[in-house]
DNA sequence: TCAATAAGTATGAAAATTCATATAAATTCG
DNA sequence: CGAATTTATATGAATTTTCATACTTATTGA
C-alpha cells in the first residue's frame, strides 16, 4: 500500500468532520462493521447477539452467576435475568442456587447448549482468521492488543 | 512497552478461554468502556445515545437524509424516523422533503439543536483527550487509525 | 411511454429493553 | 447479637426497538 499523493488527498477530503475521527465514534463503528457478517449468521440460528455472548462466556466457564455473566456480556442485570429465563425455556442452560450464597443463581449449559455454542464458538474463530487475513497489512493483528489494553486500562473489573 | 517474562506470564494466565481474546468481542467491550463515561454524561442532557450521535453528525453536516444519517449513525431507518420525530417534538431538528427527490426527508438542526451539539461536541473533544492521555503510552493514539482502516476496509460505503 | 422495479420513508403490532423498585440473603459494625 | 447496609436477583410498567410491510416517488428498460 503505496501513499501516493491522490491517495493522501483523499484521505483528507473525507475527514472533515468532529465525528469521522473521533475515537468512540470509531470504537462503535468498528465493532459494528465487524460484528456485522458474524451477527447475521448467529441470528440465522435463532439466537440473538445477547445470547449468543452469553452462550460463548458459558462455553469458556460454566456456572458462572448472573450478575458477573451480565458485566462481562455487556449486558445490563435485570435485561440478562429475562434472557436466561427464556434461555432455560429454550434448553439451552439451567439455573442454579448457589448453595454458599443463596442469593446467587449459577447458570450452567445444557448438552444442547453447550453443542450449540461449541459450533458457534468454532465458527466465530473461523470468522475471526478471515477477518484477521483481511484486515492483513493493515492493522488487524495489531488491533487485539490494543483494545485488550484500553480495555484493562479502562476496566479493569472485567478481568477474569 | 518491553514484554519481560513476568508480563508475558501475566497475559497467558489471564486470557485461557475464548472471548477474552476474541476480536469482536474486543471490539465491543473496548467500545463500551470507552464510551461508558461520556454517554453517562449524554444521557444527563436528557439525550439517548443515539439521538446525541445524530446530533453530531449533524454538528459535522446538515441537512442528511434519513437514510444516509440511519448508516452513519447505526441505527436501523425505521427507528431513526421514529427518533427525528422526536427529536423535532423537542425543538432539537426540523425535517423538509427534498425538493429534487420527493421521497427523501432532509434533517437540519434548529439553533437550539445546533447549540446543544455544539456543547456536546466540545465536551466529547475534551473527554477524548483525556482518555488519549489516559491510554497514552498504551495505545491510544495508534487506535484510531487502526480502526479508520478497519473500517475502511469492512465497510468503504460508510465514507462521506 | 408505461409497466416493473427500486429507493426513501413511515407505520403498527409484537417483542425487547429500561428503570425503578421489590424481595431475599449476606455482611458489617456499633 | 441485631439493626443497618450491601449484594444478588426478579418483577412490572412504561418505553423502545424490531420486523414486516405499506406508501409514495423515482428510475429503468422493453
Amino acid at each position: 500500500m503505496q501513499d501516493s499523493p491522490a491517495i493522501e488527498q483523499d484521505i483528507e477530503d473525507r475527514d472533515e468532520g468532529f465525528v469521522s475521527n473521533y475515537l468512540l465514534y470509531l470504537l462503535a463503528a468498528a465493532s459494528e462493521a465487524a460484528s456485522a457478517q458474524f451477527h447475521a449468521r448467529v441470528r440465522k440460528t435463532g439466537l440473538r447477539v445477547p445470547e449468543w455472548r452469553v452462550l460463548a462466556w458459558l462455553h469458556d466457564r460454566d456456572g458462572e452467576m448472573i450478575t458477573r455473566l451480565a458485566r462481562i456480556s455487556l449486558i445490563e442485570q435485570s435485561r440478562l435475568t429475562k434472557i436466561i429465563i427464556q434461555m432455560e425455556e429454550r434448553g439451552l442452560v439451567t439455573r442454579q442456587g448457589d448453595a454458599q450464597d443463596r442469593r446467587r443463581v449459577r447458570v450452567w449449559l445444557t448438552d444442547t447448549g453447550r453443542s450449540l455454542s461449541a459450533t458457534l464458538v468454532e465458527e466465530a474463530r473461523l470468522h475471526e482468521a478471515r477477518l484477521l487475513s483481511i484486515l492483513e497489512g493493515g492493522d488487524g493483528a495489531r488491533l487485539k492488543p490494543a483494545l485488550a489494553a484500553l480495555l484493562e486500562t479502562l476496566d479493569p473489573e472485567s478481568r477474569e
